[in-house]
DNA sequence: GCTTTTAGTGTAGTATTGACACAATTTAAA
DNA sequence: TTTAAATTGTGTCAATACTACACTAAAAGC
C-alpha cells in the first residue's frame, strides 16, 4: 500500500529535555555520548520513533530508558526540522519537555547511559541544534511556571513553601519576597498541610505540604490573570 | 551515507489551521478534498515535507499555495503522531497555527483548492485526526489571545477598538464591558491613533488605530500577569 | 540561656479591576 | 429640521490584589 508515492520518507527522532531541581539549582540531564555519531560529545537523550509506535509512547520509552521512571510530567515542546540539522541524514526531531523529581531517578540507568545532571550555567556545548532546543525549553519553563502550577513536578511529594520559593528563585534567577510568595501560594488552595515538619532543616522546621490532587487537576489554569473570571475555569 | 540503518523512515506531513475573522465570527479555512485519499471529505490544508525543505518553509509554502499570502502569522502548534492516524501509511503530522487578515487572501487560490471559510460552529466532520487538531488550535487561540497581543493578526491594518472587542467576544464567546476593555487596551501602549475614523459605521464613527510595531515587538509578552514585574520585559 | 538561622504571619499604601452611567456623534426617519 | 436609535467615548467609585516592609517563633549550637 503506497498512497503517496512521490513523498519523502524521513527519519523522525525524539529528543528529551529533562529538568530536575536539587534544592538549589535547576539541572539538566545530559548524556556524554559513548556511541556514534558524535561519540564523546554531549547531547540530549534521544532516539528514533519506531514504525508502529505512537509518538507520545516513544517519548515515554526514551524517558524510561534513561531515568527508570514511568509517570513523569511530559509535554511535547516543539518539532525541529531544519533540512540540515543532522549532517548524517535528514531527520526531523520532536522535542519533549520533562520535569522529574530528581531523587526518584534510577541512578544505575543514568550511569549506564553515561548521563549526568548539569546546572544550566555549567552546561557544555551540545551537538546539532540541541543547544537551541534547550534554550527553547528554558523559555518554556519560565513561561509556564509563571502561569501553571508545574513547579511541583520538580519537588518531592511532600515539600515546604521555602523549598518551592527556592525553586522559583532558581527558575527566574531573582529574589522573591517570602511573605508575598507564601500568601499568593496558599491562596491558590492547591496545598494541603500534611501536619508534618521538614526534619532536614538545622533551624526552625518548615511545614510539609502536599498537592491537593483534585484541585490540581481542576485548577491547573488558575494562575491565569488576563482572562475574565468566567473563563479561568475553562 | 546511512548512519542509522535500523531506524524507520516515515512520512512527515504538514497541516495548517487557518483562522480568520469577518467582524462577527471566527472562521476556519477548510478544504473539501477534490483529490485522493478521502476525496469529497473535508480536511485541513496540508501536504508533505519535502526531502530538502526546512519544516518552517514547508508550512509557509503550503499556506502560500492556499492563500496567496506570504507574511502571515504562523506558529508551530503540535505534532500528531499516533501510529494509526493515517490509515494509508504511517505519517507524522506537524500542525501549524496561522492567523490571517481575512480580506487579504487570494480568493482565486482558495477557490481552486475547493476551500471555504467556515464558522467554528458550522464546521463539518474532518478526516483523520484533523478534528482534534482544530480543537487544540481553538484552545491555543483562547489561551494565547489572553496572554499576548495576537488578536491584531486577525484584523485589518487599521482597526477600531469596538472591532477588537467584537473579536475577543467571538474568541471567548462572552460579552465584555466596553469601558474596561478600552481602558486596559489603551494602557498597553500598543495602539497608535491614526486620526482617521471608520466610515463603515452607520452611526458614530469609531477611531481607527494601528499597531505600534516597535512596541509590539518589544512588549509581545506584556499581557503577562503572574510574573514579577522585573520579568515581564523578558 | 544566649545567639544565630530560618519559618511564619500582619499591615498599610498603591495599583488594578470590575461594575456602572452619562455625554457625544452619526444616520435615518418623522 | 427636529427627533429617535444606534453606537462610540470617557469618568467614578468600591472591591480586590499587589508591593513593601517588620516583627515574632522555633530550633540548634555554643
Amino acid at each position: 500500500m503506497n498512497n503517496y508515492p512521490q513523498a519523502s520518507r524521513i527519519l523522525v527522532a525524539i529528543d528529551c529535555i529533562i529538568f530536575g531541581f536539587d534544592g538549589k539549582d535547576i539541572k539538566l540531564l545530559l548524556i556524554k555520548r559513548n556511541f556514534e555519531p558524535e561519540k564523546g560529545k554531549w547531547s540530549l537523550m534521544g532516539g528514533f520513533l519506531n514504525a508502529e509506535e505512537d509518538l507520545a509512547d516513544g517519548a515515554v520509552r526514551i524517558l524510561y530508558n534513561l531515568t527508570g521512571l514511568k509517570d513523569i510530567y511530559v509535554e511535547q515542546l516543539e518539532t525541529f526540522g531544519k533540512a540540515d540539522r543532522d549532517p548524517g541524514e535528514r531527520t526531523v526531531s520532536v522535542v519533549f519537555f520533562a520535569l522529574i523529581k530528581i531523587d526518584d531517578h534510577d541512578s544505575e540507568a543514568v550511569k549506564s547511559h553515561n548521563a549526568a545532571w548539569i546546572t544550566l550555567d555549567a552546561r557544555p556545548k551540545l551537538i546539532f541544534d540541541h543547544e537551541q532546543m534547550v534554550g527553547r525549553a528554558i523559555e518554556h519553563l519560565k513561561y509556564n511556571a509563571a502561569l501553571h502550577p508545574i513547579g511541583f513536578e520538580l519537588l518531592p511529594e511532600r515539600f515546604t513553601i521555602p523549598q518551592l520559593q527556592k525553586l522559583y528563585e532558581a527558575i527566574y534567577n531573582i529574589p522573591i519576597d517570602r511573605r508575598n510568595f507564601s500568601r499568593k501560594l496558599l491562596s491558590t488552595g492547591l496545598l494541603i498541610d500534611t501536619g508534618q515538619k521538614n526534619n532536614n532543616s538545622a533551624t526552625k522546621k518548615a511545614t510539609l505540604y502536599k498537592l491537593d490532587a483534585e484541585r490540581y487537576k481542576t485548577k491547573f489554569h488558575s494562575f491565569w490573570n488576563f482572562m475574565p473570571d468566567s473563563m479561568k475555569s475553562q
